[in-house]
DNA sequence: CCTACGATCGTCT
DNA sequence: GACGATCGTAGGT
């Protein structure tokens, strides 16, 4: 299944479960890279030791280290090669609660995985992640019944890319992310 | 609810 | 040397 096109993929993504240890968090709230042709994706300017898991097979986790101090995850999908992505932006816990807590002690139960740096935070996902296999061990990535409705939208935080409505989410999951326009400069 | 701003450092130009 | 697939807090409506 990942190995399918990114943009069938990515709804696909949604009510899926990662699994990192005892924290499991479903997902509710995801966004397409659809490889080195995408202006929005890491992978637009070709290939560097920072995303090389992207060029990667299917079905492993690129993690990215940004602003100085969070992390944001990817399941890498399409074919071999394709170096595209889908960034899980939000998700609810529904295993590991006190775990997650304890990670994000002043968060309510709903913000625990509420963004894509709070997910990494609540499930624990650093760089040591980079490049993990997702279909078994520590981490795990379980794929649910297909999740309807589902809503689409532009990508949050994007500046010079096409505007494609490539983020996906469950209509009305309280744990969707909020929108935040990108910043003018 | 909303908008504004600072934190903080790896990555790429 | 500029910028970033963000977040938490502060303050206004």
């Amino acid at each position: 299944m990942l190995a399918r096109p990114v943009l069938e993929v990515a709804p696909r993504l949604l009510g899926a479960v990662l699994r990192h240890g005892d924290v499991a968090v479903r997902l509710t709230e995801v966004e397409a890279y659809d490889g080195a042709g995408d202006a929005g994706s890491h992978a637009f300017r070709g290939r560097t030791p920072r995303n090389e898991v992207m060029f990667g097979p299917p079905g492993h986790l690129y993690v990215y280290f940004t602003y100085g101090m969070h992390y944001c995850c990817n399941v890498v999908c399409g074919p071999d090669g394709a170096a595209s992505a889908v960034l899980l932006r939000a998700g609810e816990v529904v295993g590991g609660i006190d775990q997650a807590r304890a990670r994000r002690p002043r968060s309510r139960d709903r913000d625990l995985a509420r963004g894509p740096a709070r997910l990494c935070q609540a499930l624990a996902i650093d760089l040591a992640d980079n490049g993990a296999d997702l279909s078994g061990g520590p981490l795990t990535l379980t794929l649910g019944e297909p999740v309807d409705p589902v809503s689409t939208g532009p990508r949050v935080g994007l500046r010079g890319a096409p505007d494609n409505p490539w983020r996906f989410w469950e209509t009305g999951a309280p744990s969707v992310s909020a929108y935040r326009p990108a910043k003018p400069r």
